[in-house]
DNA sequence: ATTAAATGCTATAAGCAGATATCATATATG
DNA sequence: CATATATGATATCTGCTTATAGCATTTAAT
């Protein structure tokens, strides 16, 4: 009842980046910082990458750095790269045909909560998040 | 972003013997009406046999039968034996501490989402699926 | 130049949920 | 009684996510 341990990754590491932008961003530095392990991070740095969030700079003193103002990068694009979004579209209890005749109350509860999640994952990107660490 | 297959087979069985309780409910038939893979179906079937919830008739013309009132078990009582109920307690975000100093409007939206979900797989019991089904 | 410290790339291992396979045991039916 | 059809129990396989490892390449600092 979460998004992966990838996804959750992704968040940590681009909102830790998105409060503390004056740092130097090595793979190494966020891994002291955030304690993911470290080569698995750098799979996800690569992955963020490739994705265009951030860009690379390598050699001594290499490192990350964003690579779009923060504002056009909301959770719903990173979650987009690693879970999807499709897995919120989904019935809340992993059917695929409801076998409640359709009366299921979870349904539209399920329905409403979800709709409400995917617009806050929408609406809220990094710059707002920095706004709301301050 | 939803609940494992376990749970979701579990629901998937439960629902269709309350509803359907007059029929003679044998694995293999389960499978006929379900599709979940047999083998594995059997395991799910001694899992809620072990937990109280249905019991087993062995030998030629067994199958299961509900072991205690329907309306004494609700969705979460499934739930959790399978995935446990503590997977809904967790930050949807996957974060052991929010990485967000607790502004974080996910938490207080996916808080009263989560807690909507909750009251709702605790009040509602498979009775109370019969009852909708009808 | 040489070296240290960084990323690029990619192959491989570990762990878990999902799924399968098999043999033992029980029991209704003929 | 013999047999067909159930469940009980358990070992194993598979595929995906998570995690590790190693070598090549780039670049700053000395």
């Amino acid at each position: 009842m979460n998004f992966s341990k990838t996804t959750s990754y992704s968040l940590s590491i681009l909102s830790y980046m998105a409060i503390n932008e004056d740092e130097n961003m090595s793979a190494k530095y966020l891994h002291d910082k955030l304690s993911i392990p470290y080569p698995y991070l750098r799979q996800i740095l690569t992955n963020l990458s490739h994705h265009g969030f951030i860009k690379s700079q390598r050699g001594r003193s290499g490192g990350f750095t964003f690579s779009k103002p923060k504002e056009q990068i909301s959770i719903a694009d990173i979650v987009a790269t690693t879970d999807g979004l499709r897995s919120l579209s989904n019935c809340i209890l992993g059917f695929k045909k409801c076998p409640f005749n359709k009366q299921c109350s979870m349904h539209s509860v399920w329905e409403k909560t979800r709709n409400d999640i995917v617009k806050i994952l929408n609406e809220t990107s990094l710059a707002d998040i920095v706004k709301r660490a301050e």
